[in-house]
DNA sequence: CATGAATGAGGTTTCATTCAT
DNA sequence: CATGAATGAAACCTCATTCAT
């Protein structure tokens, strides 16, 4: 059995998809979910044939795309929330979160489409962060700065909100939102109730 | 001859256009702001002739909408808002406000877009509310029941992000994240830069 | 019988019909004979149905407009031809045509189309003139200074067709073909054949 | 894998191509150059899609079948200039060209567009034919037999000119025009002018 | 009679997707 | 496997023409 051989021909499939994902990235970063294929295979550099096979359906894309992301945060918050104070350490990992979020404006909002091709695959992408939410949150509510009973989950997906691009703002009116978003997370439930 | 009111704009194409603004607010909500000419028009029961000739853009269909509906908002958040307690009245307004929001998914959305055509036309909308906001606000100020400085304009914004659908949870879902984000207001921001 | 008012209501409709041959003459030299109606109508400040009542084909609006110009044409090159010397007196008529035919670009092509509309149309508008030019052939060709067997109508259709504006081109080119033409007239045919 | 001829063209690409050119041709010379591109794709029996990725412009077709056409009518007018007499040669030439003009109607006096698009379009094609013309029409100055100082390109817009079809009238009629328009060129340009 | 709103056929153009090479 | 030409459905938008007012 010829080893040498049996990998050889992946190679550039290898590096075909690599520059798929990148340009897709790109390009949905720049003209929306929506783009036409053609932009993205000429920035890839392949042929449209190409991102048929590695990518039959709009949604497959996007979702390789979100995944890839969501794996980069993963990594990337997990190396930073070093903190001792639980909510500090929160509030830093968030910071990690709203940069990666911040990338990805038009993807998130095409997880809510209706098309059941999207069906669960928001969850699947974001499990793995809101464990590490959960976790975080926990320890602050350990130690009673943070009162909300609010899921990781429910705290991602709020920020992710909350980072959606609006015409004519920059970047720092998000992060005062979110800065206020997580604010309500040291209040009392019931003092807001009534 | 009658003519008090001067060019009269003809009984029929008021209708039409009266048509066309609830076809419009229909499909938006159901079929996204993309949705093909032809599925409004067929909808109002008018040609598509009709469409384009009162609204030559598709930024100018929105907008009507979106003018509609803020028109009916603010009528109707004026009407509620009765409460003597600032903070409370602030928070039954923005009840209606979310009611008002949730209604129209796409809409906003359609504003994020980075076509020209859409430039200012968000703040133009929005003015009305945020100046009855920013009065609310400042209110709630006063007893120190709202210690963030949060202009009336980013509420709103804030929560109309946090009200975009998310899927597969209800519009209660919405709501928690909103009820967070309030909660966020009565916080001191000094504590929580840091 | 009162002749102020029996030619009252026709006033208006007069003074239409008169800004709508005006209005078309400018906007077929502008945008060509296929401009839309709209564009002729708004120039003449009146309705698109005033211009279906008066003229129902698009056929008869050119038709009109051409009607209009050949009789202005015809007086014009009627007041001119006064000299004594028969070619002189032709070339001195030509001129005066040339002028009048470049004013009309599309208008002459338009007759060139196939539909049934416009058959025999160009013959009927352009008799008047060809009869005039017949006269000043047969007393050129009676001293000697024309010696081409060329009919009136065959030269006015040979000029307009020289005048048809070329791109990137004054008029000065048009009227330099239009001088060999015309140069041709002189010529004797039998030493051309061979 | 034989390579030689580098990235070849696809043979069905370069089919339908031709299919495309010959459709257009045939269509632009019943139907006008503005005829619809269903017609051209149908006759051509590619779908619509191809005709654009070929011609994204309508100039870009135009320009190509009269690009073509142009082509045969240098070949067959370097064929046949035989003759040893200047003014012979010449207008044997013409005779070809009157051939070949005469089968594209249409395609010319779309040149005549103010579109930017054709813009240098007509001399960049006429450019061949006129060389050759200015040759005949220097070796017939030469001997005496032209006097008139017309330039190739000149003689073969005012011919095309002549060319254009009147409607009720055969071809014939526009040979007799381009006689005496020939004619013309044996005249002393100094007598014209009065 | 004049008006201009409405109509909708008809043309253009784009792009997702297939498939020959 | 990759390529990109071909396809054609689908959307857009314009405008000639009709007709209610």
């Amino acid at each position: 059995m010829v080893n040498a051989e049996e990998t050889r021909p992946r190679r550039d499939a290898q590096r075909n998809l690599a520059s798929l994902l990148a340009a897709a990235k790109a390009v949905f970063a720049s003209s929306g979910v929506d783009a036409p294929a053609k932009e993205i295979t000429d920035r890839a550099g392949v042929g449209v044939g190409t991102l048929y096979r590695h990518f039959p359906k709009r949604s497959d894309l996007i979702a390789a795309v979100l995944q890839q992301e969501v794996d980069a945060c993963v990594v990337a918050a997990s190396g930073r929330s070093g903190s001792p104070e639980p909510f500090a350490a929160l509030t830093e990992w968030i910071d990690v979160y709203v940069d990666f979020v911040a990338t990805k404006q038009g993807l998130a909002a095409a997880l809510h489409s209706p098309d059941p091709a999207y069906e669960g695959l928001m969850d699947a992408l974001i499990r793995p962060l809101a464990e590490a939410a959960d976790g975080m949150l926990d320890r602050a509510r350990g130690d009673g700065s943070v009162r909300s009973e609010l899921t990781g989950r429910e705290l991602l997906v709020g920020i992710a909100l909350l980072c959606q691009g609006v015409p004519g703002e920059p970047r720092e009116f998000n992060r005062r939102l979110v800065a206020v978003f997580v604010d309500g997370l040291r209040a009392d439930p019931r003092a807001v109730a009534r």
